[in-house]
DNA sequence: GCCAACGTTGGC
DNA sequence: GCCAACGTTGGC
């Protein structure tokens, strides 16, 4: 069991998207980088705990949570010629770039990247690292303790 | 293999 | 829109 950290730019996907989607899961596509891609490929599990992040919005932050809910796929964006993530490198017997599904387990009060960065014992966080730009990025237990009780104590007020 | 140029991400 | 940080490309 892994955690870890998803962002969407929820002009794209957002959390409410996932909740509304059938069966609450929609596939996590579009990732462009190598590093993203392995650890989807090889470390992500179906089960593995999911802290859906919006990213590229007034107030970035974690919206909710999720989980994987696949095995890695081939994106099919790679293939669609017209499409912003169309890769011509990519073919149908050598895909680049995977997918996962992820489903949503609950919208949560917004957690903003600014209130991450003020908790003590997330100094370590992959996400909050410097230059950190990885769309998907490991989250420790610890890590994932401390938020999610966080996001309980958000949502008793 | 080096590295300059260019492209992308994403917070602010 | 700015710009820091990082990744990719391609000439040499």
């Amino acid at each position: 069991m892994h955690y870890w950290l998803m962002k969407s730019e929820p002009d794209e996907v957002s959390i409410d998207d996932l909740m509304a989607a059938p069966g609450q899961t929609l596939p996590w596509f579009g990732v462009r980088n190598y590093q993203a891609r392995n650890f989807m490929r090889d470390a992500l599990q179906v089960g593995d705990g999911v802290l859906f992040y919006h990213s590229s919005c007034a107030t970035p932050g974690v919206a909710g949570l999720a989980e994987v809910a696949s095995t890695p796929y081939p994106d099919r964006t790679q293939f669609e010629r017209d499409g912003k993530y169309f890769d011509p490198k990519a073919t149908l017997e050598q895909p680049r770039w995977v997918s996962v599904d992820v489903r949503g387990v609950r919208k949560t009060p917004l957690l903003s990247l600014a209130r991450m960065r003020a908790m003590p014992g997330l100094e370590h966080m992959a996400v909050l690292q410097k230059g950190s730009r990885l769309s998907i990025t490991p989250v420790t237990a610890e890590e994932w303790r401390l938020i999610t009780e966080r996001l309980q104590a958000g949502e008793a007020h």
